[in-house]
DNA sequence: TTCCGTGCAAATGATTTGCAGGACT
DNA sequence: AGTCCTGCAAATCATTTGCACGGAA
């Protein structure tokens, strides 16, 4: 948190861009956050609180922290945007629950490997990847079976 | 093209949907194209030859092709769905240029087989997946190379 | 005849932008 | 003082939806 806050201002002040109120209190409510986030999550967050600053300049901020490289976005496919912190985390790809929507990271040396040489036959200079694994985590995976066994017997659909 | 249009008809009928004009006109337009194509280039295919159809019909279809496995959807993350031909096609990944935009279709088993096994480490229960590598393909990596050494000798950003 | 489909216009929802008044340096 | 910022409302833009009319079965 400490390291990013201070990336932040380094950044700002690099760029002749000033460090203002309303950037320090989004800045450190996401430094503070653990796993995905949307921008609406942000914006309600201060909502709840009453002390609430516009989605304008919510979104303009998060800009400001991928350009920072301090935030990553990640896009599940589900109409909006959501971001995670990055700085200092390793790479890693995601596994997606697509019934109670959680996310399970993971890395796999191999695979990463296998991209290159993938990139290699076609010539294909790799910048970035996104590798995301759809299906059910081991909970909802268990409910989805229990209620198709419990079905069975009551002949409902 | 004549099977995927066979496959569709018994698709609506099978849901007792009907086997309307549009329908068939937007079917047999997809059938014919290769590659990859939004919902807008499909509407103004239409549009082009003067036989417009509405976009809502458009948009209506593509989701039946889609539910009826015909087409598969894809997002690349650029504010808009993409939607690629899919009967009879195994599945592969993508290598996208993130300068031309052009799509370059890659399948590693070895890749495929190790993602079976990190979602058997995470007792995650695979649905499906999409990999995505962003880059730059040879003909624009070579046009960057050549910029930037043009650009040394004259100084200038 | 009876739904199902179509086209249109309007709604949606996340994100972006124009603008006028405020706040850093 | 001179920019850079903010908040607001309005604009975007792809996609979706409500509704009245028209068409397949």
């Amino acid at each position: 948190m400490e390291q990013e806050v201070q990336a932040f201002q380094e950044f700002l002040r690099r760029r002749g861009l000033k460090l203002t109120t309303q950037r320090n209190i989004i800045a450190k409510r996401i430094f503070r956050t653990t796993g995905h986030f949307s921008a609406e999550d942000i914006v309600d967050s201060f909502r709840r609180e009453r002390k609430p600053i516009s989605k304008s300049t919510v979104y303009r901020t998060l800009d400001l922290l991928v350009e920072a490289d301090l935030l990553d976005t990640i896009d599940f496919d589900q109409g909006y945007r959501l971001y995670e912190r990055c700085l200092g985390r390793s790479h890693h790809d995601h596994l997606i629950c697509v019934d109670c929507r959680c996310v399970i990271e993971f890395l796999d040396e191999e695979i990463e490997q296998l991209q290159e040489q993938v990139g290699d036959e076609h010539k294909f200079r790799i910048l970035w990847h996104t590798h995301k694994i759809y299906g059910l985590c081991e909970g909802c995976a268990k409910k989805a079976d229990e209620s198709a066994t419990r079905r069975v017997p009551g002949r409902r659909s």
